[in-house]
DNA sequence: TAATCTGTTGGAAACGTTTCCAGCCGACGC
DNA sequence: GCGTCGGCTGGAAACGTTTCCAACAGATTA
């Protein structure tokens, strides 16, 4: 044997050469073998996965990764203005769907944290991600066009933005929904509780309830607007506040299950009884919401599945991109509007799945 | 010039050696800027980082990692067996910890699902991080063996094993706590709610709330321990399933707030009165725990601390490790015992960090 | 028998970086 | 003036893989 085959299990890890050198192969044939490629012998085939098994060889993913230029992982950032995101409860079952959906297709999940600026870019940028999943709305627009030029697809989840694909839900359809069952039950004073007004999601179920409010010729007072600041007990203030404006109102909408929950206890402790008293109808359906005293008439956003289609939408754009034209995408549900910009280059294909939140009926109004 | 120089923007992404051609300097010198090494003149500095910058040159992480054998990812895997892990309120806020600190060291946080056997072990083996965090104790031992195998450092959070460094909570204490205190309030009827009766850090709960009320001669009868299943009804089954035995206790544990919370109402609805009729004390201290009617009384554990401090140890053993000894580490909190296992691995030194829980006292008792 | 083809196999080159060693240049001491 | 030394710099080698091309053996054909 030449003098360059590397002795057998040397002390660190076997690589593909000590299987080669050892089965007495190419480490070209190794390779095939490994990748479960065709045309090798089916007794070859059995020597190799042998030695390698022996060995205790894996491969390195970091060798394999300099070669083909892809790592496996997917990075996925979720925006959060305010300190721990993963305690968002709806944020986490979509990264749960993420997750589900990137396991299926081997691909790893690479969280990445937004507090320091330029974070995302460079993991696209670097290389150590093939693919990026941005949830929800709290990213600038200029940091958005920055990873459009990183040339690897980006798939925006509960937000949109021109130019890149997303899964989105109808916002404004979820405030049209929960005005439309509050004028049903008869509610005729309506006010707004959130934790913000800057969210732009929040903005559009606010829009929705007022458009229907409108519809109706009921008036939303601007003391019937309110917010009460980002944490748990941003409802609870919100409410307070919209009490104290000296109006008291019949029905509630919450921007979101949180501000809801924490909002019904506002009511609560100022003697007002749900849904007696005042009707409330939260936004997520969050799994607290049907736990509650009483259980929350809420908007149900199918949270998961907007994790699940954004992470195949991502790994679609990575197939079609590897292939060369972008691929036919079928089977999953939602609104899906396609929209190939023109111009040849696959990565500028953008689509859009918009989710549509469904009323739920519970004991709050 | 030669004909090995790389075309100035050549089409694909431009390289470490476009940079040193454009900048007319050696690949050698530009790694040297990058790496902000000492001996490089500032002059040449400049010119270097100039020309990095108007190329938009990115640093390859997977070029990098292939020569240094480090890819500044750390592994994180949570265990459970049941599903979506990251909707475990615990764990959630573990994890923040964790990424809090590994986000402090540049490192990221690659979050792996363990619902497929071996997944965990491939990540190390195949070189895709540079250590493993694993959360919780829902592992076979035997998987955790075959951690130690992989010669890249593993650090368990909630859990612990033999030979592996860990950052774990004194469970037994928070059972002996919540006895102590259910006995000062005067209960003589004592107990214990779960969602299952095998989790060792539930069991070992268990093991101190009934050590402390055996030293009171208070008997915890076979039907006062249910079990209602891995969910957030769990304990609200296990509850109605004391309720169904025909004793009434006066005081109940909770195996954690989930289960605590679940089961206040069950009591509700069976028409008993928190806390005069029966006095409740979970475990953990999640958010919600202070948030519910009437708050909970429970023992607080630092969640988020239990992370960071998994993180940092990790990361000092990453350090002790490419450095050769293992650091002296101080500053942290916590009981800590180093135990050196001799043989000068340095891979082999085990450490174990200890969070005791405190008593919160709420409404709820 | 020679030529061609098919199915396998071996191995060099390339991916982008770090690291080490050698070389260069100016300054300094004698 | 010569030798030495220190500070910088250039570039080859190596990291572990994939991929491509050449080569080979055996079978088939002319």
């Amino acid at each position: 044997m030449n003098n360059t085959k590397p002795s057998t299990r040397s002390g660190g890890k076997p690589t593909i050469k000590h299987v080669a050198a050892e089965a007495g192969v190419g480490v070209g044939t190794v390779s095939r073998v490994l990748n479960e490629e065709q045309g090798v012998s089916s007794a070859m085939r059995e020597r190799v996965l042998r030695v390698a098994k022996d060995l205790g060889y894996a491969r390195s993913s970091v060798g394999r990764s300099l070669k083909t230029g892809m790592t496996g992982n997917v990075g996925v950032a979720i925006m959060s203005r305010h300190a721990p995101v993963i305690l968002n409860p709806f944020y986490a079952v979509v990264i749960g769907g993420i997750e589900e959906v990137l396991e299926e297709h081997d691909r790893h999940l690479l969280l990445s944290s937004l507090r320091r600026k330029g974070h995302l870019l460079d993991l696209a940028k670097e290389g150590r991600v093939d693919a990026l999943l941005v949830v929800g709305c709290d990213i600038d627009s200029t940091d958005l066009e920055l990873l459009k030029g990183t040339g690897r697809p980006v798939v925006l989840v509960d937000h949109s933005h021109p130019g890149l694909p997303s899964v989105t839900v109808d916002h404004v359809a979820a405030g049209r929904l929960a005005a439309e069952h509050l004028m049903e039950r008869g509610c005729r004073r309506p006010a707004f509780v959130s934790e913000n007004l800057e969210n732009p999601n929040f903005r559009m179920r606010l829009e929705g309830f007022k458009a229907v409010l409108d519809e109706h010729g009921v008036k939303l007072s601007a003391t019937g607007i309110a917010a009460g600041g980002d944490s748990w007990e941003g409802g609870y203030h919100a409410m307070n506040r919209v009490l104290a404006s000296g109006v008291t109102p019949d029905g509630v909408f919450a921007a979101n299950d949180p501000a809801a929950l924490s909002a019904m206890r506002a009511l609560n402790e100022a003697g007002l009884k749900v849904p007696q008293d005042v009707k409330i109808v939260g936004c997520d359906d969050i799994h607290l919401a049907s736990q509650s005293q009483p259980p929350l008439t809420t908007l149900a956003i199918e949270k998961r599945r907007l994790g699940q289609l954004g992470a195949e939408l991502a790994i679609e754009l990575l197939a079609g991109k590897a292939v060369g034209a972008g691929a036919a995408t079928n089977g999953a549900g939602g609104e899906r509007m396609a929209g190939a910009i023109e111009g040849g280059r696959a990565e500028a294909r953008t689509e859009t799945i918009v989710l549509t939140p469904t009323l739920t009926v519970r004991a709050s109004t």
